[in-house]
DNA sequence: TTAGGGTTAG
């Protein structure tokens, strides 16, 4: 390399130099003087002509320091080249700098010059250039900086093992380890929270164990945090409390960061209560702490906890993140709080969300859950570069909204866009073709996974093409994928099967299904409750009363069905029969009038799934008052003429329900929208848009009760409800929502 | 005066 003597430069090309982008035409060479330069740089930028004349001064340190500060690092590095004999320190502020602004490019113009110089870097710069290297992804460029260096010391091996860990290259990081000749706490929480980050929480684990054998070293902040985090993940309460018991006894419970690991282990445990006594305990909460605890309330079926914690982080200061929004957009999605959901938008654009995160792609997620696949692709359509998850999220809303060939035409634009579907997207696949009833294309989709994208069957897969192949009475195909199998069938698959076997009245299958079913989940009320009603359906009582004997004996109680409306943002939520609402007399007569038009129209009562044997009179009573119709009759009364209904019920929606809701539609000139605990069923003009998909499967929303119960912690025997106000970052914005009271 | 930990969707 050519170094310039400075004296040699003009006050001219100094400064083109290290303002390059300035246009300095304007000076002539003869006219320029060094006070001149000084007094437009002055002007134009005060800060600019103290770099220009801290160079004259040759105080370059202080010059690259400016730079650096205003990140123009290309210029600092610009101004390397400039300087007879760079000191080390000017090569790591500019390191240093590099690394923060992730500036690979400058980077590597950096050790290019310290090559070219001949400088033999000493062990702390090239740390640095391993830890730039490694961080901006170039880990062959960050081991040959280790492989050459003459001496390493900890930190050397330490960056390159976290280097390799952080990228999943554990092999490559554990070789390093086990190589290394001394080690220190860092070289094992590098290690360990590798493992533990690509899901190898038991190897990480027992290095864990091995650490504690060995005795020089002892944990720290960092080692707890991930090991803390490895028994989450595992999830093991046992090696949690213990690392609690080290926490408390060696004083780290200062940390806020061990105490959010520590919150987060206990909430993955499934021990909520001491993660909340962990988070009331805390002194300092970060959004990081606020979001594991809002999350964990969730995944624990404490959305009632998750919501109000929410609504306190909003109005606490703290700002929320993409993990915040996500933890509760999809909380929204199931529990179908589009108007939460919404809002939650509202606030996202006006701080400013990110729409590359994943908290877009959870936006897409829940207007698609909660019926507004409208809104979804709009979201989706704004995202520069939508994701796997966007694409998927997109293809099983279109797939449930009964829009089957938009789905498969998302699928094909994924295709196009280069994105390689994954295992979800195929069951999000499939399930658009059972919507759609596409068997054959259902087939070819479903051998199309292996031949042609190479992935693996996962259950879902086979629960979906069984779906499939039952609905539409091909029993022997649908056997035989079973029986070919390398994996065992899970509860989705048989009660799929059941559900095939409802409609065909396939006695035979339904009970091998059955079977197979009260051995996974006996407590499942709905496997009861579908075997019953196909024994109902060929008049078999004697059946229907011996499922009845086993539900009573295992304790088995079939769950309430609960559609609730929101009118006015308050929520109104019915259970069959329920007259404890203050305008029942009301909806009673309305649907009275309305059950004499359907009959003219030509409405019969659909009494077959009633499960009880009682007489056809009292079913009919039955079925008038169930949760659905009272909803939609509510929302009719309760609304303007041509107002679109919206109801949402906690199970699927049962057969006549169905039928008469078709006819209300027509009768009351309202388009009706009811999402169950499958599908949006968008009813209009007497016809639906699942074109009676229904019909081919009861059962597999119905396997979901217990799940949506535990979900949603409704009780059922009531319906009153409980508001909560809550005041938003910015307060001329009200959120207002309800929730059922638990 | 270098290296590091906790929250993440379909």
């Amino acid at each position: 390399m050519k170094f310039l003597n400075l004296k040699a430069i003009s006050s001219y090309n100094l400064a083109a130099l290290v303002f390059p982008k300035r246009n300095l035409s304007f000076f002539s060479e003869t006219q320029l003087s060094k006070p001149l330069i000084e007094k437009s740089f002055f002007k134009s930028n005060s800060k600019d002509g103290l770099i220009s004349r801290l160079c004259i001064d040759k105080r370059y340190k202080e010059a690259v320091d400016i730079l650096c500060d205003q990140k123009r690092l290309k210029e600092a590095v610009q101004l390397l080249n400039r300087i007879e004999r760079p000191s080390a320190l000017i090569y790591s502020t500019i390191l240093c700098h590099c690394l923060h602004e992730r500036a690979l490019e400058e980077g590597k113009l950096v050790h290019a010059h310290t090559k070219a110089s001949g400088l033999v870097p000493g062990l702390f710069i090239s740390n640095r250039f391993i830890d730039l290297y490694a961080k901006c992804g170039c880990l062959g460029d960050a081991r040959k900086v280790f492989d050459e260096m003459p001496d390493k010391d900890l930190c050397s091996w330490n960056t390159m093992i976290s280097g390799y860990a952080k990228v999943g290259k554990l092999d490559e990081a554990r070789r390093l380890f086990d190589e290394m000749p001394d080690r220190d706490h860092y070289s094992w929480s590098a290690m360990i929270s590798g493992y533990v980050r690509q899901d190898w929480a038991k190897e990480g684990l027992e290095l864990y164990r091995m650490m504690q054998r060995c005795e020089k070293s002892r944990c720290d902040k960092f080692t707890v945090s991930s090991v803390l985090a490895a028994a989450a993940a595992i999830p093991s309460l046992r090696v949690g409390k213990e690392i609690h018991g080290y926490v408390m006894r060696t004083g780290l419970d200062s940390d806020e960061v061990v105490l959010s690991a520590l919150l987060d282990m206990y909430g993955k445990c499934g021990n909520i209560d001491e993660a909340r006594r962990v988070f009331d305990k805390m002194v300092e909460r970060d959004v990081v702490t606020w979001t594991a605890m809002i999350d964990r309330c969730f995944r624990s079926g404490r959305s009632k906890d998750g919501f109000s914690l929410f609504m306190e982080l909003m109005s606490s200061g703290t700002r929320p993140n993409g993990f915040t929004f996500s933890g509760v957009l999809n909380a929204c999605a199931d529990h179908a709080a589009g108007d939460l959901g919404k809002q939650v938008h509202g606030y996202m654009t006006r701080i400013g969300f990110d729409p590359l995160s994943f908290a877009a792609s959870a936006l897409v997620h829940m207007y698609a859950k909660c019926g507004n696949i409208e809104n979804a692709k709009r979201v989706f359509k704004g995202m520069p570069k939508p994701d796997l998850v966007s694409w998927t999220s997109l293809i099983v809303g279109y797939a449930q909204h009964g829009q089957p060939n938009e789905a498969l035409q998302m699928f094909e634009s994924l295709h196009k866009s280069g994105i390689k579907p994954d295992h979800v997207t195929f069951v999000g696949v499939l399930s658009a073709c059972t919507h759609a009833g596409l068997v054959d294309k259902g087939l070819e989709y479903f051998h199309s996974i292996k031949t042609k994208h190479g992935l693996g069957y996962t259950a879902d897969h086979y629960a979906c093409i069984v779906d499939i192949l039952a609905r539409a009475g091909r029993f022997k195909e649908a056997e035989e994928i079973i029986n070919g199998m390398p994996i065992r069938p899970d509860k989705f698959l048989w009660a799929s099967l059941l559900g095939g076997c409802r409609i065909y009245g396939n006695l035979e299958l339904a009970k091998r299904a059955a079977e197979a079913l009260f051995e996974i989940e006996p407590e499942n009320p709905a496997t009861y409750v579908t075997l019953g009603n196909i024994y109902a359906a060929a008049g078999m009582w004697g059946e229907v009363a011996k499922v009845r004997k086993t539900m009573d004996k295992r304790k088995v109680a079939k769950k309430p069905g609960l559609s609730w409306i929101e009118i006015k943002r308050e929520k109104h939520a019915f259970t069959i029969g329920d007259m404890s609402h203050p305008r029942f007399n009301e909806i009673d007569m309305f649907l009275q009038k309305l059950s004499k038009r359907m009959r003219e129209e030509g409405y019969i009562p659909n009494t077959n799934f009633v499960l009880h044997d009682v007489e056809e009179e009292q079913k009919e009573q039955n079925l008038a008052y169930h949760s659905e119709k009272l909803a939609v009759a509510f929302g009719i009364i309760s609304t303007p003429p041509g107002t679109p209904i919206k109801v949402f019920k906690n199970l699927r929606t049962c057969v006549d329900c169905h039928t008469a809701i078709k006819f209300i539609s027509k009768i009351v000139d309202r388009k009706i929208i009811v999402r169950d605990s499958n599908r949006f069923h968008c009813f209009e003009n007497g016809s639906c848009s699942c074109r009676d998909y229904w019909r081919f499967n009861f059962l597999r929303g119905q396997s979901t009760i217990s799940e949506m119960f535990g979900y949603l912690s409704i009780s059922a025997s009531t319906s009153k409800f409980e508001s909560f106000t809550v005041d938003h970052v910015k307060r001329e914005e009200k959120v207002l929502f309800r929730l059922e009271q638990y």
